[in-house]
DNA sequence: CTCACTTTGTGCCCGCGTTCACAAGCGTCT
DNA sequence: AGACGCTTGTGAACGCGGGCACAAAGTGAG
């Protein structure tokens, strides 16, 4: 579930602040959602919280951390090595939450052996015996479209089953291979819909620029 | 609704291998969804489809343009020139959609004036100003968390109603604005999550670690 | 023209996730 | 100690989105 993420975050910062308890209310109010919900969601990991009184933060940070699998640190292979890729590298927010990018992957023998903050780049092939060496329980796909599929594979093939792929492909994968779809243009086309739909609203008024064209059609028919 | 730019992705790469006419079946299976639910999407633009063919290929994308709004190009502004800032400012899945990096933004001095990909990096206090002058219609928060609710006042206040945020907080807006929340570590964190729950599986079989943790304690009181 | 086949559009049903509401439990104040 | 107030945990109702299944509509063959 990814609210626990959120929950997890927002705990986080509370406890920098001092915090010893919160209750279900204040704790919903502050990532936006119902409190019924955030108890709801809470009570799967087990009763964590004191009636009359609320949950106890560096507790409930704990049982969180150890839920989410963040007890261990877990290493994760990056493939990839253009913009995104370099810039997924340094990003702190990772290695803030114990993820650490401990290798890069590219099929370009130009960029195949440089160094990115920190990073060896690899070539894609040598992916197998890199990853296992390391460890790596988590694979990145930052590449272009077209290649993404066949990195997936070989992801999958090095004994990987938890992916996340920001090209912006379907990946087919095994049944036990966990993927999860970043798709960068997509959130802005979504926007972009918002304001369209928002613009026809102003000059169209009421009725939105969609019932419109259907009414036009149904009339010509 | 994220899926029709998900289905707009898949009816281009159709078209540019020359279809002309497309199924719900074969364009359901291709994004991975269900015809029903594919064909039930579509409805939401009117009638598009002919019964017995399919999908005209090149006038669903027009349709679909139109309705996300892509029938223009869009001028987004990026706050925050850092490692993804930049990675952003650079990524060419955004201009080859119709979205154009207009303007950067940071507050650090060292970075101001400097020019990325192409792109100016303005100082984040004259962002009315720019945003006005370029027409800019969106805007993309790459700050640090502290700083990402002052940013995003600022953009709302100089007239922009979509923001993507890749900040981790919440961001606290008025009604009108649309809010897209990307939070890459929370991504990470599910699945280290499916890791976890996998690992405890294999481990205590069939009961996995959450319910152990729970019956243990019932068993204590 | 008619018939058989294909595919869309949609009414209906079901299941999941969210919300509501309340009993149970814990702390506190007197 | 007892009563009161606060908060959790959860059963029950609700709503929504997804899947099924079929009528309507179009195409092509005979």
């Amino acid at each position: 579930m990814v609210r626990l993420a959120i929950y997890l975050r927002e705990l986080a910062a509370l406890a920098e602040n001092g915090a010893t308890t919160v209750s279900s209310e204040e704790l919903a109010a502050a990532v936006g959602v119902g409190s019924a919900k955030l108890r709801k969601d809470l009570s799967f990991l087990g009763s964590q919280g004191t009636r009359g009184v609320g949950y106890d933060v560096p507790r409930l940070v704990t049982r969180l951390e150890l839920t989410l699998g963040l007890d261990r640190a877990h290493s994760v292979a990056l493939v990839g090595a253009g913009n995104l890729g370099r810039a997924l590298a340094g990003y702190d927010g990772f290695s803030r939450r114990g993820f650490r990018v401990a290798a890069l992957f590219d099929r370009d023998p130009a960029r195949i052996g440089s160094v990115v903050r920190g990073v060896q780049v690899h070539h894609v092939d040598s992916l197998p015996v890199v990853c296992a060496q390391l460890r790596v329980s988590i694979g990145v796909v930052a590449t272009p479209a077209p290649s993404a599929q066949q990195v997936c594979d070989q992801l999958v093939a090095a004994g990987i089953s938890c992916v996340l792929n920001f090209a912006p492909v379907m990946l087919v994968t095994p049944e036990h291979v966990e993927v999860r779809q970043v798709d960068l243009a997509a959130e802005l086309q979504v926007l972009s819909f918002h304001l369209a739909r928002r613009a026809a609203a102003t000059i169209g008024d009421g009725a939105p620029e969609l019932d419109r064209s259907r009414a036009g059609a149904g009339a010509i028919r």
